[in-house]
DNA sequence: TCTATTTTACCGAACGTTCGGTAAAAAGTC
DNA sequence: GACTTTTTACCGAACGTTCGGTAAAATAGA
């Protein structure tokens, strides 16, 4: 099997169980693979497994999250390309949030550096966009943050009460947040 | 040892290990009583001391923040009241969230019907709060989303990047988040 | 002394990990 | 092309450790 595909199959685990909860056992059921084999692909274990899982995620939010704020269309326009791609990834907030659930217990430890960079980026890549429309670098912070809040709040309302329509109203409401108050 | 206080001692550990992570161990050690004493208190195990951990903590969120949001003031001091509590439960940020951490993985299962009801009288306590001050109740509903969302967020930013000053902004806006959009 | 509490010693099961080995594909040699 | 060697991919079985949990003995308090 292709180490791109062992790597898809581990992600749900991850996203769903979190590191600790994300066990060699459950990971060998969901790729197929024994936990013999598993190891044959990741020589560092149940680590290098979650790192390959979060660079691969990293490398898609890259791509489809990022990237479009960095186009030549109008300000508006990337934010609504951004939100399509959220609402994908976290299928309408049915999906965990893999920065959310790795940010807890041992798995914090471990890969508090990565995650760290990886939201400093998507704030610093949000407020840019926002300051391109004349508004200060405070405020546009401040508005990014706000976007973000807002999304990872959703996801943990919609977990909970196993209700999309939260989070769909807020990628709805993304381009007003971010750019009309 | 009071069980009131082995209690205390064992919230700080589900809400910065999770379920999972919250091994017996880890929970012998927080409350210098070894695994057979825990036992002795719980004999259901660690599922029931984590239930222990909630209804405690739900009591203290019912008394200290649910509570004030039924009181005559005007609704901007109920809601400030609120904030209040809410900034000193989760110590500006720097403390996790039960809610989000129990809806996780094997926990969610066992824990998930408490984690929906307690979430849901937030909201609907919050709801009602906006709606006395003549907002329709379908816009109430949105703005004590917004708010919940905007906390639980905050937890989120402020556990990766830490940072807390995000978390305390959101908590200061609350009433205006509320009341005045 | 009786009861409530805590501890020591222990258990089976599951944990993450490693070992020894097989079958097939890739690479090297003539 | 045929033959040997090496590498890759995978697996069953077991490793030592830690998991959640229990029985019986020691301790403390009334």
């Amino acid at each position: 099997m292709p180490k791109e595909e062992v790597i898809t199959k581990l992600i749900p685990v991850f996203r769903h169980y979190g590191y600790e909860g994300a066990t060699v056992s459950r990971l060998s059921e969901a790729t197929g693979l024994k936990k013999a084999s598993l190891y044959h692909h990741f020589q560092g274990g149940k680590e290098q497994m979650a790192e390959a899982v979060l660079e691969h995620i990293g490398h898609w939010i890259e791509e489809n999250v990022f990237a479009p704020l960095h186009s030549n269309k109008p300000p508006r326009k990337r934010i609504q390309a951004m939100s399509q791609s959220i609402d994908k990834f976290y299928q309408s907030g049915q999906d965990p949030c893999l920065l959310s659930v790795m940010s807890v217990g041992e798995a914090d430890n471990l890969f508090h550096q990565q995650l760290e960079q990886f939201l400093q980026k998507w704030l610093d890549t949000l407020a840019k966009t926002v300051e391109e429309t004349g508004v200060t670098p405070v405020l546009a912070r401040q508005r990014a943050e706000d976007a973000i809040m807002l999304v990872q709040g959703a996801l943990v309302l919609v977990r909970v009460t196993q209700n999309t329509q939260p989070f769909k109203r807020v990628l709805s409401q993304l381009p007003q947040i971010l750019l009309d108050d």
